[in-house]
DNA sequence: GCCAACGTTGGC
DNA sequence: GCCAACGTTGGC
């Protein structure tokens, strides 16, 4: 089992909205790279922390599962979407997304936070630039966040 | 295939 | 709103 990061603006799907529709679609990535660890390194079962981006309050917010792999982003063929793609069809989908489940809401990890332990110092999120919007975390990172969220 | 211009991300 | 960083695009 391996575990993530995924980062999410909580004004487009936030932890709460995650626990209240159960599971949802990771929609919208439009990173190669990003979209790549979906279609060949996400499993079933993998856990990840649910990052809220772009907001006041930018930090982890919760705990999340994947629960299916990666098929086609359906946002990828709607003309009306932000995330079309008129390159994108049906028959050649360019974007993947994975499902993910709710675990459960933790308290708000703040990125300040994250970056006073030199544990976690190695994390993508905390290097300067860092854009992308998913992650690898290692085991022993998971262990040291998941002690400070109870 | 290079690379400058442009667009996006995302914290502050 | 600023701006650093970086991915993508497109002309050549």
């Amino acid at each position: 089992m391996a575990y993530w990061l995924m980062k999410s603006e909580p004004a487009e799907v936030s932890i709460d909205d995650l626990a209240a529709r159960g599971t949802v679609p990771w929609f919208g990535v439009r990173n190669y790279q990003a979209r790549n660890f979906m279609r060949d390194a996400m499993r079933i079962g993998d856990r990840a922390f649910f990052y809220h981006s772009s907001c006041a309050e930018p930090g982890i917010a919760g705990l999340c599962e994947i629960c299916a792999p990666a098929h086609a982003d359906a946002t990828q063929f709607d003309p009306a979407s932000p995330y079309f793609d008129p390159k994108a069809t049906p028959d050649k989908p360019r974007w993947l997304c994975v499902d993910v489940s709710f675990v459960r809401k933790t308290r708000l990890l703040p990125l300040a936070e994250l970056r006073a332990h030199p544990e976690l110092a190695a994390m993508p999120i905390l290097q300067r630039g860092n854009r992308l919007s998913i992650t690898p975390v290692t085991a022993a990172e998971w262990n040291f966040i998941s002690e400070r969220l109870l």
